[in-house]
DNA sequence: GTCTATATCAAGATAGAC
DNA sequence: GTCTATCTTGATATAGAC
C-alpha cells in the first residue's frame, strides 16, 4: 500500500519535471519551435518514456496550460480571500502585474492561436477548459464589480476587458522593453500596467 | 530595349504574386505553419520556380514584411501631406486604425517573435530594416509631438509607446472579438482604439 | 516505465531536362 | 525561368528488448 504510493509520487514528481520543462521550453521558444527531442534531452529521459507520460506533443502543452492556469487560480484564491477587501479593480490590477511577473520571469507559455492541430487538443482537453472558465469566470466579476464601482469604464463590453487581459499576459512588449536594457523588471511592469489601464493619451 | 523591359515587367508582376499569397498565408498561418509548397501550389507555380525568385522561406517572409512596410509609408506619406494640419494624437490614433483594417482584412502578416533564422534574416537585410526605421522615425516624431502638445501622456518614454503601436497592429484581441460575431469591423476597431488610447480605467 | 533503435513523414531545398 | 523528380534533414511517434 505504502509502495504503491510512494511509487505514485515518484511517477508525479517525474511528469512535474517534464511539465516544468516543457513550461520553461513554450516560454523561451513557443510551440512550434519547441521539439519533444529537446524536452526528453531537458528532462533527463529518453524520449519514448515522454510518450508514455504525454501522448503527444499538443498534451505535453496542454499540460503546462493547465498548470499555469492553476498557477493562476491559487493566486486569484489568495486574492480573494487575504485581500477580500480590496477593491475590483486593484485586484485586476494585481492580477495582470502577477501574469507581468510571471512572462518576465521566463515562466508564461506562450501558444500560437493559429495552430489547428494544437487549438483542437485544448478546446476537447477538459481539465484545460474547466480552468480556462474558472479564470474568466472569477476575473468576469471583478470586472463588472469594477465597472459597477466606476473605475473601469463601463461602457465597454466586460469580455473586450477580460480578452485584453488576457492579451496583456504575454504581450510582446515586455520582451521589448526587456531587450532595450533600459529598465528594470517592476520599471517595465510599472509601463505597462499605466498603459493598460490608463491609456497610452494624457489622463 | 522594349522587349527586356516587358520581360522584367512580366517578372515583377509574377514576384508581386508570389509576395501576395506570402503576405496572405502568413496573416492566416503565421510563419511556422505556412509552408512553401502551399505558398507555390498558391501562386500556381512549382516550388523549383519559388526558389529562383526568393533563396529561401526567409526571404519571402522577408519580402511580405517589406511590402506591408512600404504600404504603411505609403500611408504615413499621405496622412503627412493631405492631412498635415491635423494633430500629432490624430495621425497617431489614424495609423493605428489603419493597422487594425489591415489585420481584419487578412493582410497583416504576423511573424513569430521568437524564431531566430528568420530573426537573423530579418535584422541583416537592409530593405527590411531601413523601412523599419523610416516607419519608426515618422512615428516617433508624431509621438514626441503629441506628448509636447499635451495629448499623450509625457511621462511614457516614446519608445515604450511606439513599441506599444507595432504591438497593437497585430493584437489578438482584434481576432478574439472577431470570432465572437458579435460586434462589426468597425465596432471592433473603435473599442480597440479606445482602449489602446483612453485604456481600460474610467476617465 | 525505461531505454536504444527505427519507422514514418513532412517540408526546405536542389538537380537536371527543356 | 519553368517544370518534374529527387535529395536531405529534422521531428513526431513507435517497436521491442529489458
Amino acid at each position: 500500500m505504502a509502495k504503491v504510493s510512494f511509487r505514485e509520487q515518484v511517477l508525479r514528481a517525474r511528469e512535474d519535471a517534464i511539465v516544468s520543462s516543457v513550461n520553461r521550453l513554450l516560454a523561451e521558444k513557443g510551440f512550434d519551435l519547441m521539439t519533444v527531442d529537446e524536452v526528453a534531452a531537458d528532462v533527463g529521459i529518453a524520449k519514448a518514456s515522454l510518450y508514455k507520460h504525454f501522448t503527444s506533443k499538443e498534451e505535453l502543452a496542454a499540460a503546462a496550460m493547465i498548470r499555469i492556469l492553476e498557477r493562476a487560480l491559487a493566486f486569484l484564491e489568495e486574492r480573494a480571500t487575504q485581500s477580500a477587501e480590496a477593491p475590483a479593480i486593484e485586484q485586476l490590477k494585481a492580477v495582470a502585474r502577477w501574469t507581468m511577473q510571471v512572462q518576465l520571469a521566463g515562466e508564461m507559455p506562450s501558444l500560437p492561436a493559429q495552430n489547428s492541430s494544437l487549438r483542437a487538443a485544448l478546446t476537447t482537453n477538459k481539465a484545460y477548459i474547466d480552468r480556462l472558465m474558472e479564470v474568466s469566470d472569477r476575473l468576469g466579476s471583478w470586472i463588472t464589480a469594477a465597472q459597477e464601482a466606476g473605475a473601469l469604464n463601463p461602457a465597454l463590453p466586460p469580455e473586450v476587458i477580460l480578452y485584453t487581459l488576457f492579451a496583456r499576459a504575454c504581450d510582446p512588449v515586455l520582451g521589448l522593453l526587456k531587450l532595450t536594457g533600459q529598465y528594470s523588471d517592476e520599471q517595465i511592469i510599472d509601463l505597462l500596467l499605466g498603459t493598460c489601464f490608463d491609456g497610452l493619451a494624457k489622463r
